[in-house]
DNA sequence: CGGTTACTTGATGCGTGTCAATGTTAGTGG
DNA sequence: CCACTAACATTGACACGCATCAAGTAACCG
């Protein structure tokens, strides 16, 4: 890997200091011994370059990471230079959190912004959930969520047009960013050119470019300076045929427009 | 659900005869302790009819199941009659594990085949996994190869013919079936109709059909009576574009043909 | 300011969907 | 044992969504 490491950051002394810490607090009651355990996992803070690998398919890691900031996504490719993006992900987000069962990395995982990670060693994580077994239940419960998000992904992009497929993804991400309180209303950070939200959709940059064409002169959707802004959010959840439970948000998270 | 209740066989004395515990212990050491966990499980076994739903989209589940005999697919209702398939399960998989943590299923459950599943409390899973902490790591990854395996067919839909779609699914099937010990060579179960494949692959039954003929008419495989059966297995993945790392498979069940 | 990258638009063709009709097979009841 | 039925499989004709090719424009950057 070929970005810059930062901080050796052990050193947070409260729980709202620990950017994983309060992620994950923030799913279930923990009790002393376990925010402690919590508190004391060893993280290494990375700043990361847009456009960059941090994994490539094959590789065998043995930290898992936690997006602290930026836009990253999962990418598999295939014969002829084909792309298929699998998945994007936003802070908060664990994209290789499966590294810690799966020991070969099944798709590759990559910045598209400039981005900051905090990596945490199996070692570690294998420690924390001797010590707080609850916390092996949040991140368990975290991975079942992202295989429903890829669920959701495979039934638009089998079963529906690429203006529809389109419309789901800026669905999907206004929800979420709002979930983590980083959407401005109905305004949220895009970095994906058309070609990338092509092999998101399984679309030619062509495509792409005339369904968003559509959606902006429908007064749907503007994509524009790197930031998508929802004109009209009953619309863009009519067209995409959106609806959000499959992201089992949590009660504190949910988001209805 | 309207299947008809056949046995509560809670009373399997050896690991061998309960097939569950067969199962799990495959994948992992356990100490004696673990094993008696295991084997002290409450199992509820039921016969299911073909084409019936286990489970519906919405529905909050308070047990899991094992896949003991038949074959079972997830799927997903879109607008206007839609249908996506999302997985296929043999026995041995566990469909709907992820009802432990995601009280609300975000897919519905079918039989395509009559099938044995077996039923276990989400109750009983807690305190196994408490008497037994490795199992849950076990059930954990289960739950990751599922996600690859959605991953799989996200980029095999989003960026490859029907014909190499098609071509994939077939591929994939025989290895999981040689994994478990149920495939005769390169023959296998398969009770799909061409309308299920279109749905699986995200095509319609025409086209499906015709890339059937297409396949058979190449000498790579054939479909009839409910069995495929891989004429040139080389040829078959080569225009699959098939490599079976995303199954993420043990050393002893590795089949590489 | 030339080079690079992303966006945009038109023309054309292929892969696949849709519609419609027919063949095939397995099950059902007389 | 044979009409009758209901799925499912198969095939042809035609249309449409989307890919591909090509070319031009806008924005950015050292």
């Amino acid at each position: 890997m070929d970005f810059q490491e930062s901080t050796i950051a052990n050193d947070f002394e409260t729980r709202e200091k620990n950017p994983l810490a309060r992620r994950l607090a923030s799913h279930s009651e923990f009790s002393e011994e376990e925010l402690q355990a919590l508190l004391s996992l060893p993280l290494k803070i990375v700043a990361i370059d847009a456009d960059t690998d941090l994994l490539v398919e094959g590789e065998r890691p043995t930290q898992s990471c936690v997006v602290l900031s930026g836009f990253l996504c999962r990418y598999k490719l295939l014969e002829a230079g084909k792309r298929q993006i699998l998945s994007f992900h936003l802070p908060g987000d664990m994209p290789d959190l499966h590294s810690f069962h799966l020991p070969r990395m099944d798709h590759s995982l990559c910045s598209l912004t400039p981005s900051q990670v905090a990596f945490v060693s199996h070692q570690s994580i294998d420690r924390l959930m001797e010590r707080a077994p609850k916390l092996a239940a949040v991140l368990w419960r975290s991975s079942l969520v992202d295989a429903s998000v890829l669920r959701q992904w495979m039934a638009n992009n089998g079963r529906r047009t690429a203006r529809q497929r389109i419309a789901h993804v800026l669905c999907e991400l206004l929800v979420r960013y709002r979930s983590i309180g980083l959407a401005q209303d109905r305004r949220y950070r895009f970095p994906v050119t058309q070609i990338e939200l092509g092999d998101a959709v399984g679309a030619s940059v062509v495509h792409v470019n005339r369904v968003l064409k559509d959606l902006r002169g429908d007064g749907l959707v503007t994509i524009a300076a790197g930031y998508v802004s929802v004109l009209d959010w009953p619309g863009l959840k009519e067209t995409a045929g959106f609806d959000p439970s499959y992201l089992h948000l949590l009660k504190g998270d949910t988001w209805v427009g």
